[in-house]
DNA sequence: AGCACGCCGACT
DNA sequence: GTCGGCGTGCTC
């Protein structure tokens, strides 16, 4: 971009004022602008190009649109003039802008609120000359070659990535834990650049706070060509890397889900690790799945033979219902590569267990055993906190949240009582707030109450070493801190610990080496929760947390042990159950896949939700119901089946009432189509005023649960 | 979303 | 007599 001469920040220059720019600005879409709006400049500029521009009585940074503006812009001797071009950055790709137009249309956001989320903070509170000073700082940057040599890869793994560079659609990858997905990802990228002297790899990861050994291997592999992208980094370091990987020195960007939105000039592969994770799609903001984006963007990026690889050993149902029908390639990976057997499925029937047992007697001596042995047990706890309930037996008081429609946990460590969901705590009463029985019972058990038990029944076991047997936990009380959690997994790692209980955590990736044992010490809730996607995800936590057992062959065959899952259930029959005996995700995928047809779920049905929160309930409901009969004579909206407004299962978070309704639909473009010409009717209908009490309303596409 | 302007309660 | 609560309104 040729270096433009600063433009004059007042006056409009002589003769038609210059040419006029879309701009598009950090703006929600209120009303009828849409955040992309015109302004003044001597001269054209390409799209992409990150501005500063005036807006209200503030400076914010902008990019210069590929479009005309829509609506009925001012006069062009009222617009204001663009203040400052940022000429040191080259302009954003023009396949980044159609990334975030799509984004924006998709999810029913504003250009500029989807535009100026994507880039980094610090980014935006720059002006030129900081911009400057920022890149001279970092001119020594190098890009550097790939350091360790990749080991060679199993016929399998060969397939798999000849496959990669040869699909023409996205591959699902689909192989179990330690079937080698990694040094998949890790050919496929080398191969790619390899051949490219410029190419870049776009690596997608869940959480990369948890799987610090991932981030290990990759930078082991392609050196300082590889930043990072999450939000442990502080603001500087993220601009330093969206930096480097915008101006293409960066080869590898490894991050969490906002890394979809990084630009790369040179984008050839992308990869989205455990790409069910439900982590992927955002919560906050524009509701976008950064899995469904990725694929998106490799579409975009398709003439430039860019490829997109989605890994999992449990995919979600979308992915693996688009492979079926052959959208998706699918590629598998065979079993372990160690040649370690795959743990053996021990169900416990609860039903026939002593009453009110945390852990069935087998259980327990199945882990006294392989303890004494030298061995590790992993139990699996989805609730942290000693109990979730503190109740009085005698008038039936419980410790309910004074903000939220949620029991206050008891913490017994801290002594006190505390929501996890809007962090109010308080002290244990000594006595029921009610009746003054001073006999309060902790209801149910959680991780703390389950580390406690297991401390007192195997006080006095010894292992092999004559070292009296220790319990640990990991869950996000104890593992508060990353450093915290990276303690915690050195003494399980180092035999330090030798039962390790935790919540769901504790599943991630973690590779413990002795443990031979992994027990779920009461997954029901998930079976028959109102969430219809719980049986997926409990399919997937266990299959995953399985697969931390018995990882390290040469151990197991020293000890000639068995790996083995314990699970302890009151529906033994259950079919999931069945299916995750056999390690069977297909059969599994096809059993779930056959009730979401006849239920006329996903992905057979397209969802949105209109969520809204309120100071009262029946503000939020009153609001939906106003917003349903605004969908009359829309687009789509024979196709599209509205149900009745309801509460959340969780009504009342931190004093804050919350309801929904959920929009259901075979027709994907139906759907949209209803979507857009909805949304500015709402937008209406909160400025018109019948909107009392309303706090805030956003519509989720493609909800994750409900 | 910011950031204003704009009218009604407890403080220097 | 001011600081400040957040209720409407606007941003090329």
């Amino acid at each position: 971009m040729p270096e433009s001469p600063c433009p004059s920040p007042r006056e409009p220059s002589a003769a038609g004022g210059g040419v006029v720019l879309t701009v598009v600005v950090p703006m929600p879409a209120h009303g009828g602008l849409d955040a992309r709006l015109s302004y003044r400049h001597p001269h054209p500029l390409p799209s992409g190009t990150l501005v500063r521009v005036p807006l209200g009585r503030r400076t914010v940074l902008g990019v210069v649109w590929p479009e005309a503006p829509d609506g009925e812009a001012p006069a062009r001797e009222a617009l204001r003039p663009v203040q400052e071009v940022l000429t040191a950055l080259p302009p954003l790709p023009d396949e980044w802008c159609a990334l975030v137009a799509f984004a924006a249309r998709y999810y029913q956001r504003s250009l500029g609120e989807v535009a100026l989320a994507a880039l980094p903070p610090a980014l935006r509170a720059l002006d030129a000359a900081g911009l400057q000073r920022r890149l001279a700082r970092r001119a020594d940057m190098t890009p550097a070659a790939p350091t360790a040599p990749a080991p060679s890869p199993t016929p399998d793994q060969q397939a798999a990535v000849q496959a990669v560079a040869e699909a023409d659609r996205p591959v699902l990858l689909f192989g179990a834990t330690g079937s080698g997905k990694t040094e998949v990802y890790l050919q496929a990228a080398a191969q790619v650049l390899a051949r490219d002297a410029r190419a870049q790899v776009l690596m997608l990861v869940p959480e990369i706070n948890l799987t610090p050994q991932l981030e290990a291997r990759v930078r082991e592999r392609f050196g300082a060509a590889v930043v990072t992208l999450h939000s442990g980094l502080t603001p500087a370091q993220r601009l330093r890397h969206w930096l480097a990987a915008h101006l293409g020195q960066a080869r590898v960007v490894l991050g969490t889900r906002t890394a979809v939105w990084t630009s790369l000039p040179r984008l050839r592969l992308i990869v989205v690790d455990e790409e069910h994770d439900p982590s992927y799609k955002s919560q906050e903001g524009a509701r976008y799945s950064a899995r469904d984006l990725a694929v998106y963007r490799a579409h975009l990026l398709a003439a430039q033979g860019c490829r997109v690889v989605l890994g999992s050993a449990t995919p979600a149902l979308e992915s693996w219902h688009a492979a079926l029908q052959g959208r998706y390639r699918l590629v598998e990976l065979s079993d372990r590569i160690g040649g370690a057997a795959r743990p053996a499925l021990r169900l416990l029937d609860m039903r026939t267990q002593p009453r009110g047992a945390l852990l069935a007697p087998a259980l327990l001596e199945a882990i006294q055993a392989r303890v004494a042995r030298g061995e590790q047990a992993l139990l699996l706890l989805n609730r942290r906190g000693y109990a979730p309930v503190l109740a009085c037996p005698d008038c039936g008081w419980t410790s309910g949240c004074p903000h939220c429609s949620a029991y206050l946990v008891f913490h017994k460590d801290e002594r006190r009582l505390r929501c996890h969901h809007c962090g109010h705590a308080a002290a244990v009463p000594r006595a029921c707030p009610d009746c003054g029985n001073v006999d309060l019972a902790p209801l149910g058990r959680g991780t703390q109450r389950l580390e406690e038990h297991l401390e007192q029944t195997l006080a006095g076991l010894r292992r092999p070493d004559g070292a009296p047997v220790r319990v640990g936990r990991l869950d996000a009380d104890s593992a508060r801190t990353p450093q915290q959690l990276q303690a915690l997994l050195g003494q399980v790692h180092r035999g330090e610990v030798d039962v390790l209980v935790g919540t769901q955590m504790v599943a991630k990736g973690h590779d413990f080496r002795r443990i031979t044992l992994v027990a779920a010490v009461n997954p029901d809730a998930a079976l028959f929760a109102s969430d219809w996607r719980a049986p997926e995800r409990l399919f997937a936590l266990l299959l995953q947390a399985g697969g931390r057992a018995g990882r390290d062959a040469t151990f197991m065959a020293a000890q000639g042990s068995r790996a083995e899952l314990w699970v302890q259930t009151a529906y033994p029959q259950h079919p999931l159950f069945a299916a995750l005996a056999r390690h069977d995700y297909p059969g599994f995928a096809a059993q779930q896949l056959e009730e979401r047809r006849a239920a006329g779920m996903p992905p057979f049905a397209h969802q949105a939700l209109l969520r809204a929160e309120a100071r009262t309930l029946e503000a939020a409901l009153a609001w939906l119901q106003l917003a349903a009969q605004q969908t009359d004579g829309l687009p789509g909206r024979a196709h599209v089946t509205l149900y009745a407004p309801v509460p959340m299962t969780m009504v009342r978070v931190a004093g804050v009432e919350r309801a929904q309704l959920l929009l259901e639909s075979a027709s994907r473009p139906a759907l949209q189509a209803l979507l857009a010409a909805w949304t500015p009717r709402l937008h209406a209908l909160r400025r018109a005023g019948p909107a009392r009490g309303l706090l805030r309303w956003a519509i989720d596409v493609d909800p994750l649960g409900y």
